[in-house]
DNA sequence: ACACACTATCTATAGATATAGTTAGTTGAC
DNA sequence: GTCAACTAACTATATCTATAGATAGTGTGT
């Protein structure tokens, strides 16, 4: 159900195709949010039937044309109700912890590897979001000075910080799932070392 | 996909019929994994088709009657090759990050309802695991104490220690989710304060 | 002229998930 | 005896999501 307000967050920016949205999916809003475009073209046709996003067809080269999305006010309220509506927090799905749960059952080399992979993904993702915030930090990230450009000026440090913030939230979760990662590497040593009864 | 792997899991210990694991859907293996009775009758009814596992019908009462499904040894095995297997990461849906990113779009007092929601959930759900861990560790869980008495003796310890692993893991999760909740609202205190330029 | 990578969009299908409601038997309380 | 709460299971529907592939135009290089 947030995939709607997602294309709306990008689209408060700069009316956007469905393609340029799909990469952005790819690449900037992956951390939080991830689609792929047949599920993201008929989003946005229905969002457009129901007004939160005006469709424009624009031409390109000769022979070809594209469809270009902007938000509507009905879509900035629509955006602004859901960012002012409690979240639920519901469903819990999570196979990483269902896996630990029953690591006794994996060979000790493979569940290393799952304590490997999990440091290791989330390295990577501690490293993708350090770079962000340093982007946000210089100004050098083109999304948000685009966002910032269209921001009342009086608006525009809170933009930048709860950017920041979330990142660093973003940080923080990872940094705590690499210590576990560690942690888990070292429990599965000392288990699977050869009898170590006594204590 | 993962469901699959959460029902043979709780199948591992004891027999259940589908009402039985619907309920610990509820409970205790909710902490990483939820799904309604529509979702796990079919699935057990599938799984009983590939020979996962063993249906039995048993009589409830003069006219009632139920279905127990039992692990079988292509079960185990599936299990055994699942818990072998490393793990995807792929989607990212993180509709509470999404929302902090765009909280300038939020009233104050919205924003503030954000994160006291976010402290308050994970609040409960760490309560729930230490809970849970003091469980573990004083043996008065009775879920574990069946899957111990059916674990060979040399990897009871090792059952154990995972178990607490991986509370130990969302707990740390859940501080961490704790501490960026309490920032948020430092954050949003700071910012919805009357013009503070100077500094 | 052709190959190739890229932009742009759409369709089909399968599977996962949420929500809701239906049917029917059991058990215990009053 | 009948009501309520619980146990047991199923069905329907809608939506969400993933994967794959189809179609077609653009722009660049050779």
């Amino acid at each position: 159900m947030s995939l709607r307000y997602a294309l709306l967050a990008l689209l408060t920016v700069e009316p956007m195709t469905g393609y340029d949205l799909a990469k952005r999916f790819e690449s900037s809003v992956a951390f939080v949010w991830h689609a792929p475009d047949s599920q993201i073209y008929p989003e946005l046709r229905k969002m457009a039937k129901e007004s939160l996003l005006a469709a424009e067809e624009i031409s390109w080269g000769p022979n070809g044309k594209k469809t270009r999305y902007r938000i509507t006010p009905e879509g900035r309220a629509a955006f602004r109700q859901w960012m002012n509506t409690p979240l639920e927090y519901s469903r819990e799905r999570d196979p990483v912890h269902l896996k630990a749960a029953y690591l006794e059952w994996a060979e000790p080399s493979a569940a290393r590897q799952h304590m490997q992979a999990h440091i290791d993904y989330h390295t990577m993702r501690r490293a993708q979001w350090t770079e962000m915030i340093a982007g946000l930090r210089g100004a050098t990230n083109e999304m948000l000075n685009k966002r910032l450009a269209a921001t009342a000026e009086e608006d525009r440090r809170r933009t930048l910080e709860y950017k920041i913030f979330t990142y660093e939230g973003l940080i923080a979760r990872a940094e705590t799932e690499i210590e576990w990662g560690l942690q888990g590497l070292r429990l599965i040593d000392s288990l699977s070392a050869p009898s170590q009864q006594g204590g």
